[in-house]
DNA sequence: CGGCCGATCCACT
DNA sequence: GTGGATCGGCCGA
């Protein structure tokens, strides 16, 4: 079942990272189909969070999107090398979003591979923002996709989540410090990090 | 318009 | 453990 746009609208970002650990992160790219399951993932508080693109208010064309409405992907360019995926959460005006660190591959592994140009399955393969991305065949043009829909009308690209029947328990959550935000003071501090460890 | 820098990754030591 | 790659976005002038 497609995740719908309530449950992004929902208020605690931080309790919307958490759950979407063992959700089912899919892309059709060029009419191509892939899919993970998500395995790790950060909350961006909106504008009273340091760490946040969106801290104090900020709005310029990037930071834009975050002002959408929830089930929106912000997707940002880092690095001048890597595509990052954000979840939209909350209602439209109030900036939040999920960023997504790692995935599980799922269906379509080979055409992972292609993308990732590798010959098998790595250690760590899917973990890291930037590798999400690359597996999936997401890039930073994308920003702004709706996210509750398996077309969203661009061609014949979409993403979107699903709940699967892949349980988690709270014992196997791990909860952590941000990465890559120790210019945010206080903010880095923030246990807003969430990690399956299963 | 110029300069700085980033929610990173990987190869190499 | 470390440093280079790489470029859009943001800010100040």
């Amino acid at each position: 079942m497609v995740l719908s746009r309530e449950f992004y609208t929902r208020p605690d970002v931080v309790q919307i990272a958490r759950e979407l650990l063992g959700k089912q992160l899919c892309s059709i790219i060029r009419g191509k189909f892939t899919s993970g399951i998500i395995s790790e993932t950060e909350a961006y508080a909106g504008v009273t969070d340091r760490a946040s693109h969106a801290y104090g208010n900020r709005r310029t064309g990037r930071t834009e999107i975050m002002y959408k409405t929830g089930g929106t992907g912000y997707i940002y360019l880092c690095y001048g090398v890597h595509s990052l995926f954000n979840v939209v959460t909350n209602i439209e005006g109030i900036p939040h979003a999920v960023l997504i660190r790692g995935i599980i591959p799922g269906e379509g592994v080979p055409l992972m591979l292609q993308r990732t140009r590798k010959n098998n399955l790595t250690k760590n393969f899917g973990i890291g923002p930037g590798n999400v991305t690359k597996v999936l065949g997401i890039h930073f043009s994308m920003t702004g996709i709706d996210l509750t829909i398996k077309n969203a009308g661009t061609g014949n690209d979409a993403i979107w989540l699903e709940e699967k029947n892949y349980k988690v328990n709270d014992s196997e959550i791990l909860t952590t410090t941000r990465i890559g935000v120790q210019y945010s003071g206080e903010a880095a501090k923030f246990p807003y990090r969430f990690v399956l460890n299963k």
